[in-house]
RNA sequence: GGAGGGAUAGCGAAGUGGUCAAACGCGGCAGACUGUAAAUCUGUUCCUUCGGGUUCCAUGGUCCGAAUCCAUGUCCCUCCA
C-alpha cells in the first residue's frame, strides 16, 4: 500500500514540521534520517542492526541495482525487500545522482544520460523512462524523478535550461509511473540558487502533482548559507500536505537548519562513509579515531549516546580495531554515527513539540563547534 | 678452512662518480569526505632558530666532487669442504 503522510505539526516561529506515515502497519515520524544501502545494503550493518538503531526508511540506488545484479534479478527476488531482507520502507534514488558524479556535460541529453559502465567500460544510456522501470521493478517504496544533479557553482542560463529539461523529464517518468498504488513518486526541484529556477521548478511539479518532492542540486560543493537559501527557495512553493526530502544532506547542523527551512527527510552518506574513514560524530564535534590520542582513551565514543558502539567498546579499543583495519571497527562506527543522527532528529522532533527548535539550534551549535561559530 | 654475495632513512627496497636529503612500497603522523566509481583520496614523514646542518655499516684514502671507486675492519647471507 502506498505510504500516507500526514502532518501533525507546524511550528509558529519557522517552517519545522511534525508528520507521520504508517508502513506496515508501523508508525514513522518525520522529519526523519535515512541511511544511504546504494548497493542494496547499507554498508557493513545488517538490516537487523538498523532496527535497532532505529532506522525507517533506507535509500538504495537505481543506477548501482541496474548494472548490478539487474532490476530483473531483483525482481525475481521477489523485490528489493525480500532480496536484502528489509521489511522498512525503502526509497530509490533514480539515477540523477549519478548525472553529477559519473556523467559529463556531453553525455546529458533530452532523451537521457550516456554513462560508461566504470567496471567494463560498457556503453549505457539511461532515461527517465528508464529509471523510473527499473524503480517500479525493484519495487521501492519511494520513486524519485530522474533529474539532473547540476554542479555548483553553474552559470544561469545553464540551471535555466537544465531545470526546463528536468520537469520534462520528471513529466516523462510520471507518464511511465502511472500512479501505481504501491509506490510513490517524487518529483525533484533543482534551480540552483536561483529564486526564481527553484520557484518556478517547484511550482511546475506541483501542477503534475506528485505523491512528494525532493529538494535536488544541494550538498555539491556550495558554502551553507547557499544551501539553505536554495531549500527555502524550494519548500517555499511546495504543499504542505506532502512529503519534502532533501536529498544529500546530512551534515548535523544542516538537519536541524533545513527542518527549520520546511524538509521532512534527509539522506547521506556522511555518517557510513565517515565510519569507513575512523571518523564519529560526537555532542562535542566530530572526531577521528585514528589520531593517536585515542591510544589510551578507555572512555565511550559519546558519553550521551546509548547506541551497541557506546555501551559496549571504548575510543581505545576502536582505534585498535582501525589501526588493524578490522572490519568491526568500521561497524561499530557506523552504528555510532547512524544512531547519532537518528538520535539527532529525536531531538529536533522533541523541540517541534515544544516550538523550542530554535533554542535547541543554538545551543546544538555551541556544543557541536563552539563559541564563534560562522556558517561555511 | 675455501669461494662468492651483501650492509641505504622506523621497516622493505631502488640508486652504483656530480642533476641525491636519496625513487618506490609499507609503517607512522595529520587532513578531506554531504541523493557512495569512496573500508577511499590528499598531505607529511633525518635535524633545523628555515639561513642552514648532518647522512647511505666503521675508519682511512682517491677525486674539484663519493651512497656510488680503492684499502682495511666489523657484521650478515649463500655455496663448497
Amino acid at each position: 500500500m502506498k505510504l500516507e503522510y500526514t502532518l501533525k505539526q507546524k511550528s509558529t516561529k519557522n517552517m519545522a514540521r511534525l508528520g507521520e506515515f504508517t508502513y506496515n502497519g508501523k508508525v514513522y515520524e518525520t522529519p526523519m534520517f535515512m541511511p544511504v544501502g546504494t548497493n542494496a545494503t547499507v554498508k557493513t550493518l545488517s538490516p537487523e542492526e538498523l532496527k535497532e538503531i532505529g532506522c525507517g526508511i533506507i535509500l538504495a540506488n537505481t543506477y548501482h541495482l541496474w548494472l548490478r545484479p539487474g532490476e530483473d534479478i531483483v525482481q525475481k527476488a521477489g523485490g528489493l525487500h525480500k532480496f536484502m531482507n528489509y521489511d522498512g520502507p525503502i526509497l530509490t534514488d533514480s539515477g540523477g545522482y549519478q548525472v553529477f558524479s559519473l556523467a559529463k556535460p556531453k553525455d546529458i541529453t533530452e532523451e537521457g544520460v550516456h554513462f560508461k559502465n566504470y567496471e567494463n567500460g560498457d556503453k549505457l544510456f539511461l532515461t527517465p523512462e528508464k529509471s523510473i522501470q527499473i524503480q517500479m521493478a525493484l519495487g521501492s517504496d519511494l520513486v524519485m524523478s530522474f533529474d539532473e544533479c547540476v554542479k555548483w557553482p553553474a552559470e544561469r542560463k545553464y540551471v535555466e535550461e537544465s531545470v526546463e529539461r528536468t520537469l520534462r523529464w520528471a513529466k516523462r517518468g510520471k507518464d511511465v509511473f502511472n500512479n501505481r498504488d504501491e509506490q510513490m513518486l517524487f518529483g525533484i526541484v533543482q534551480g540552483g540558487e536561483y529564486e526564481d529556477l527553484r520557484k518556478h521548478c517547484a511550482e511546475e511539479l506541483v501542477k503534475m502533482d506528485f505523491d512528494g518532492y525532493s529538494v535536488g542540486g544541494t550538498s555539491v560543493g556550495e558554502d551553507k548559507k547557499t544551501m539553505y537559501k536554495m531549500v527555502s527557495y524550494a519548500t517555499k512553493y511546495l504543499p504542505e500536505n506532502k512529503l519534502r526530502y532533501l536529498m544529500g544532506v546530512g551534515d548535523p547542523i544542516d538537519l536541524i537548519e533545513n527542518v527549520m527551512r520546511g524538509i521532512d527527510l534527509f539522506d547521506c552518506v556522511s555518517p557510513t562513509r565517515l565510519a569507513r574513514h575512523g571518523h564519529a560524530y560526537t555532542k562535542h564535534g566530530k572526531i577521528n579515531l585514528k589520531n593517536s590520542k585515542y591510544k589510551e582513551d578507555f572512555s565511550k565514543i559519546d558519553e550521551n549516546c546509548h547506541c551497541y558502539a557506546c555501551q559496549n567498546y571504548t575510543k581505545a579499543y576502536i582505534k585498535h580495531l582501525l589501526s588493524c583495519e578490522e572490519t568491526f571497527g568500521a561497524r561499530l562506527l557506523s552504528i555510532h554515527n547512524i544512531s547519532f543522527l537518528v538520535n539527532l532528529m529525536a531531538e529536533i522532533r522533541k523541540n517541534i513539540k515544544t516550538d523550542t527548535l530554535e533554542e535547541f539550534r543554538d545551543q546544538f551549535i555551541l556544543d557541536y563547534y563552539g563559541e564563534g561559530y560562522e556558517y561555511k
